[in-house]
DNA sequence: CCGTCAATACCGACCGGTTGGTATGTAGCT
DNA sequence: AGCTACATACCAACCGGTCGGTATTGACGG
């Protein structure tokens, strides 16, 4: 069995990233076993243990890639120091594109968050947290300036935003009648015009 | 009257339910074991399996608890015949209040309902789709009657409330500084709001 | 009012199978 | 020789579910 190079393309590790975040996107973590994942990613589970401490450092890793890549670019729009309106477009813009081109990693990630709560995903969760006050800290002070309408809270405002992007697996599909591009404006569009809509 | 032992009062097929939707909420469907639901409902596994056929039972019942209220509701606000704003409102009040009223409950079984696939919930599944269709369908009738403005597709403004309210554990908190009456409003405005702009 | 019987409610030891994780081995490169 | 990169074999713990048994209840004949 001359398997030494050349076998996926890819490397083990990234082998076996991929395929975990299938199956935990597929049964969920807790029903995908160990066997499952190495099974698919064409190693064993010695291999797998080489490369991660547990099972639970797969749904990390996981999440580091998927959410990452978010951070970064929130940090991005905001350093451009634009209008209110114009970086909420944008945030929304990402979220929605982002998520939903790594869509099995994502559903994975955001399906399985609630029940870690071990030491390392404590940290994770945390960024988490810090996205979402900067989104609401962006609506509250908008809506402080009259830029926004007081229509609802930032809180309420916020947690529609990730509402969408965390349920999007469910319903949304990469060859279905919407691409991310369109229901990126979409979303912004109602929830702009909600907040800054004329009386 | 002879209780036997130290219990909240309430029956044991009772206690049982409440457990493990506490647990599932807590920890989620596949991470709990059965022997956690029968110790916290203070019964022993064979107590379990006397009223339950087996540990997908404990979901799908609960499931029945949180779902079948919701769909009742939808049916009366249908009934009434009302406009569209009125309606979607009142869909979105009753969806709001009623999933914080059994917050554990909704949690875990929206937080699960993805993978569960054996035949009985497949119907359970069938008619959470017939509720979303008829919200959508409501959407979609009223912006072809020029009554909505066509800002979003009805499936994006039906994903947006949906968003909401299977997310709404993560966030809402009973004794939060908002009611749920409150989130209802807010999200009623700003979803109305959106639809009903003038340009 | 009592004794009997059958049904119901519940117990807890137990089972086969699966789980995450590990100890040990080895092939190839440096 | 020593290090990396995996494979193989294996384990203790735990899983959902079963089963033979007991305690409690209620209907009924006498």
């Amino acid at each position: 069995m001359g398997r030494s190079k050349a076998d996926g393309g890819a490397g083990v590790r990234e082998r076996i990233l991929a395929a975990a975040g299938a199956l935990f996107a597929e049964q969920g973590y807790d029903a995908t076993s160990v066997q499952q994942v190495v099974d698919r990613a064409g190693v064993t589970k010695g291999g797998l243990y080489h490369y991660f401490g547990a099972k639970e450092d797969l749904l990390v890793e996981l999440y580091r890639a998927v959410f990452g890549q978010r951070l970064a670019a929130l940090e991005k729009i905001l350093a451009q120091g634009r209008d209110p309106e114009w970086t909420l477009r944008a945030i929304i813009d990402d979220i929605v594109v982002g998520t939903a081109a790594m869509m099995t990693e994502s559903a994975a990630v955001s399906r399985e968050l609630a029940h870690m709560d071990s030491d390392r995903t404590q940290r994770l969760q945390a960024d988490w947290r810090r996205y979402q006050e900067a989104v609401r800290g962006l609506i509250r002070d908008a809506q402080a300036a009259g830029v926004f309408a007081a229509v609802a809270s930032p809180e309420l405002v916020s947690w529609s935003i990730f509402g969408v992007t965390t349920t999007l697996h469910t319903w949304y599909r990469p060859d279905g009648p919407q691409s991310a591009d369109q229901i990126a404006r979409e979303l912004a569009d109602l929830v702009l015009t909600g907040l800054t809509a004329r009386p």
